[in-house]
DNA sequence: AAATAATATCTCTAAATTTGATATATGGAT
DNA sequence: ATCCATATATCAAATTTAGAGATATTATTT
């Protein structure tokens, strides 16, 4: 029983069909079948019950599944905080709602490089309730999302205090739709919320991809969105949008670190949180 | 990291040298040095301290060989589980004591064979002791070893009740030596035990590694025994030995098949446990 | 300084894996 | 029914990797 095979086991389980594993793994779609079949001689079982729809797995391909998703998460976790132990700096991954990673990350990154030169850090950005799910999936190493935070389930410490305020154009302050991220991020969820306290909950909502795209159209007047001050001031077309304050208690929203309860986290991780616990 | 690598790990922390590990693998030593330096490279740490005294492991070759136990376990116990659960059969390695596997276990292991006929069972015998620790060590999955068992670390079932007796020869009864197996046999002890409750511990003791040379040096004069009634009578030379009961508490002494708490029976397993719960 | 006992290095070979091309199967549309 | 689209399976060649065996190096002891 190899690793590699476990992998593969896991990626044609997750897309479902034996060339998409071949496509996330980076290989041909061959490869997948023969390790694939290697796992199923070696137990005598068949792992996937394969047809035009796709692979599927049969009862036993559920149990061995199981264990892998296990032992490979195991074996991740060991290797990750060992590669920490040895000094090497165990990579960190971070997910960021994107307003904060404009306004607040690159002032903080750099202080977290000063501090732990020699971990890698990337990031992934996205609204809070995909970064959660990211945390949850183990997808990414901790995540910087809109409180509140379910403690059950995740660590947290404070990064930043937002000051929400909605931007609109001084020509038509009051027109035009909602500009806002998709689903699932907790400022359009809290704009939503102050727009229904006004008896508006019929505006129309403009979904859009980038912070930048929301504000450029706030700023050619094609309406008003809901964002964190400071992302607002720092917007390229800052002088041509209008800040204007939102009642509590939309205006006020904390942005927290949080990363899995079970999650131990490594140098850099720590190093984040020295620095979050002692600015805040 | 790969599981080899692991394995080899392990074996040259046990052996505390690689040339050591290269022969308990069966392999050769070079190999050795390369799987280590492959995992060395992988961590960017030395693993190992080389000297002339052998390899010692380095505070992170610690952690790492601590890691490396843990999943390697994870991965066996994940590998039996699903081997039995794939209808294969699960291999069973049993351990017994000397006299039990000459007497007791060729009628039972044939009954089991006739109820799971897929699965291989192996058999190692030795003292109780070491049975014990065999199955505390995970090296077997059960063995069958003299009562009383410490019920807070094993499963137990009781297989055989054994009356123990006294061989000896006709023609001088109470003379010569006691024959008996290694340190760490329970006949031995309880042997032991009677022979100092007559006021005879200065006895000398002869050790054999068999019960067959055991019985046969008593048909032959040299001494007497002390085994269960069963082996005795089925001897070679039984016409040669004379059998005196023991005095209780000496004279009844249970068999249990014992396996570690935290081990899942497989298939195999399970079938002697029910063989043995419908037989005794 | 030689002898010893260990690990390291090197080359060759064997085995396993990946590739890429092609064959085969399956379900749906014409 | 036949063709088409989309899957997986098979196969041979190429590549990569790991293992064996011979030899070199190192460190310790005498």
């Amino acid at each position: 029983m190899d690793i590699v095979l476990l992998k593969t086991l896991l990626a044609v389980a997750e897309t479902g069909s034996f060339s998409g594993a071949a496509n996330s793994l980076h290989c041909v779609q061959s490869n997948v079948t023969s390790r694939i079949r290697r796992l199923e001689d070696h137990f005598g079982q068949k792992i996937f019950l394969r047809g035009k729809a796709g692979a599927k797995l049969t009862d036993f391909g559920e149990r061995l599944h199981a264990k892998a998703e296990d032992l490979l998460q195991l074996f991740a976790a060991a290797e990750r905080e060992l590669l920490d132990a040895s000094g090497a700096g165990a990579p960190l991954s971070l997910g960021s709602m994107e307003t904060t990673a404009a306004v607040r990350l690159p002032a903080l990154l750099k202080r977290l490089k000063g501090r732990s030169p020699a971990s890698s850090v990337s990031l992934k950005t996205g609204p809070t309730a995909d970064l959660l799910a990211m945390v949850r999936d183990r997808k990414i190493d901790a995540a910087f999302v809109a409180g509140p935070v379910d403690s059950t389930r995740f660590n947290a410490v404070r990064a930043f205090t937002e000051r929400l305020v909605c931007a609109r154009n001084p020509a038509n302050p009051d027109n035009g739709s909602l500009l806002a991220f998709r689903t699932g991020c907790s400022y359009r969820a809290t704009a939503q919320a102050w727009l229904k306290s006004l008896g508006r909950s019929d505006t129309e909502i403009t979904e859009m991809g980038t912070l930048d795209g929301i504000l450029g159209c706030v700023a050619a007047g094609l309406g008003f969105a809901v964002a964190p001050e400071e992302a607002v001031r720092g917007a390229r077309d800052a002088d041509q949008i209008e800040i204007a304050p939102l009642p509590e208690p939309f205006a006020t929203v904390d942005t927290f670190l949080v990363w899995r309860i079970d999650h131990v986290p490594v140098e850099a991780h720590r190093t984040l949180i020295e620095v979050l616990e002692g600015h805040s």
